[in-house]
DNA sequence: TAGAGGATTGAT
DNA sequence: TCAATCCTCTAC
């Protein structure tokens, strides 16, 4: 299976792309522990929107890495408990990012099970906190390329239109009107999908 | 430099 | 429903 080129990436719609890196396998090779899966939930950010870190093209320490060119890693600390997985899209200049809610296990699940002290697979890779735990990512690979470095992404299995479900995004109230954006997408009965 | 709050999760 | 937990951003 081929890596997902630069122009991939690049597209100036950040909802197009979060719906289609929907079926793509989000790959991480961390100490030699290689782990994949499935991408079937996705949430899609942008500097037009106040959900948005960057919203109004507001460039700070944390989210600089969202204004260079797509196909690079956006990690950051969430509650200060959880760190987030993003793919920074569009070019430069244009920060917009889509955040990667839930995987379905693919390789590697010894490692994610033992990441999750776990023995159950079960749930294991269902929110954008646990996928990355799970996964090994951390803050340390904020701005790695997707394309090259030890976390990238490549093609997977075909996902019909018809399968994709649509819906508000999650966590965002602050967002006021925007928060009402049908920017969440993801594989409609799929048992990874992060909590309703 | 201090204070508030967050793109979550799991237990109560 | 609520606490955990700490970094980031804003205001002073």
């Amino acid at each position: 299976m081929k890596v997902l080129s630069r122009s991939f990436y690049l597209h100036e719609n950040v909802a197009h792309t979060a719906k289609k890196l929907l079926g793509k396998v989000l790959i991480t090779n961390i100490q030699g522990k290689k782990t994949s899966g499935i991408i079937v939930e996705t949430e899609a950010y942008s500097y037009k929107e106040r959900g948005c870190h960057a919203f109004k093209g507001k460039m700070t320490e944390r989210n600089k890495i969202m204004f260079g060119k797509g196909g690079f890693a956006y990690v950051y600390l969430c509650y200060g408990v959880h760190q987030l997985f993003n793919v920074v899209t569009n070019k430069q200049n244009k920060p917009e990012a889509v955040l990667i809610r839930a995987l379905q296990p693919l390789e590697g699940t010894e490692w994610m099970t033992q990441r999750m002290q776990t023995d159950s697979l079960t749930r294991i890779t269902s929110g954008p906190g646990k996928l990355t735990k799970a996964l090994g990512i951390d803050r340390t690979l904020n701005g790695k390329d997707l394309i090259t470095s030890e976390v990238c992404i490549r093609e997977g299995v075909k996902v019909n239109n018809k399968q994709i479900v649509t819906a508000t995004r999650i966590g965002i109230d602050y967002a006021g009107p925007d928060a009402k954006l049908l920017w969440r997408f993801y594989i409609k009965d799929n048992n990874w999908i992060s909590r309703t």
